[in-house]
DNA sequence: AATAATAATTAGACGTGACTAAAAATATAG
DNA sequence: CTATATTTTTAGTCACGTCTAATTATTATT
């Protein structure tokens, strides 16, 4: 049983590193967690402890199996309850994030079990990531980065990877969004930015972060 | 703003209490938040700082007028949370306290607000006690304890006061529920028991505190 | 390879919230 | 109205989770 510390360094360690479970340093973390490097440190040693960590002194950490386990139960539970909020309670995709970070820590197998009933099974959550199942399996998908797109080709956004509210509030501004249709005209090689049409309008230039921080799909339906 | 454990202590103090704001000691606070006396004490010292109750030594503790508005907050997101289980995931009345334990301490006033607007404004919860409104304020209403009923009199269950799983699992046996019809045949004196028929099938004896935990109706509709 | 810069860890402190054991106050009984 | 029983409070400890400051490793630079 873990507390709700320590579900959230599980999230953010896996956020972080994602499927490929590789080390993670301790300033990263902290970063990402707003709070200090020595914070991280003595919370990783718990999670050493319990199992949840693979960690060596000044060598950075990474998921153990279990603790993978239990970062997805917690991103099941974020997803499942931010499209409970967008669909049922008419929050947007950009609202939901804060709200949805205390309703994961609600602990019940059943209720998420009846939650995504309720939600009809989904694949996805409003900002368009999978949902892991009840196992913690994703389910794969041939989804790439924008930074990855070729010159003249045509994608759609599937998922935006980072769910800072300031990334949401430039998206909202230059009108992408979720099955987006980005066209890539030009990429520099200079500063990795791009010159896209977006939704066969407007003619924008992104920047590298940008294009990291967004993932697009070919092929229209999914 | 409250941490999760000085919302419940406000909670089980309103709930002891009741809306009358008496007196309440620190052993009976205890027993109910299944803690130890000093325990209680050191977190009405905290209670006392934040002026959410009155407190003098060796007296006992009472809300204050902005405690008690803030226990009333978290009894309304409790109630409208378990009518969310029960109407919309499938839950029984008879599981959702504890889940709704948890529901209930998520911050977002307006994740209240509409979760109020999606349960359609409901006026009380699935256990039959009233839901208070964003401001705090109770409905009145005219329910009664079941001791208070006259011999021969019919009434209707509307509240069942005593939350424990002991009591619900004792209520399904004898099959009483909400909104189940009581006929009061003879009340002793010996131990304040009564005689009672249920849904005009069976007749059970009824202990003084059954009795002293079930409210009721004496008109069938409100 | 030695030094400077950066990152990670430890040491020590603090607030929260609980506990046990002991002391103080209040309530109850003879 | 004492003596006893009960309740309440205080004192001291402990785990969680955070912080700052100081120390130790690692990495980058020259």
């Amino acid at each position: 049983m873990e507390t709700h510390a320590e579900e959230n360094y599980l999230k953010v360690i896996y956020s972080i590193s994602g499927n490929c479970t590789e080390n993670v340093s301790t300033k990263i973390v902290a970063e990402h967690i707003n709070s200090k490097p020595s914070s991280v440190t003595s919370m990783i040693q718990r999670l050493s402890a319990k199992k949840l960590v693979h960690y060596k002194k000044y060598k950075g950490v990474s998921l153990t199996e279990e603790g993978q386990k239990k970062a997805l139960q917690i991103i099941r539970k974020h997803r499942l309850w931010e499209l409970f909020l967008v669909e049922h309670l008419n929050f947007s995709w950009s609202e939901v994030h804060e709200i949805a970070e205390q309703l994961e820590h609600v602990r019940s197998p059943l209720l998420v079990s009846r939650l995504d009933a309720f939600l009809n099974y989904p694949a996805r959550d409003p900002h368009g990531d999978i949902i892991p199942d009840e196992n913690g399996t994703i389910r794969n998908d041939d989804t790439i980065m924008l930074s990855e797109v070729q010159n003249n080709q045509t994608c759609f956004v599937t998922c935006i990877k980072d769910s800072s509210t300031e990334f949401l509030v430039y998206l909202d501004n230059v009108d992408i969004g979720l099955n987006t249709e980005l066209q890539v005209l030009e990429s520099f090689l200079y500063d990795n930015s791009i010159k896209a049409k977006v939704a066969g309008k407007s003619i924008i230039s992104l920047s590298e972060k940008v294009c990291n921080n967004l993932n697009v799909r070919l092929n229209k339906i999914q």
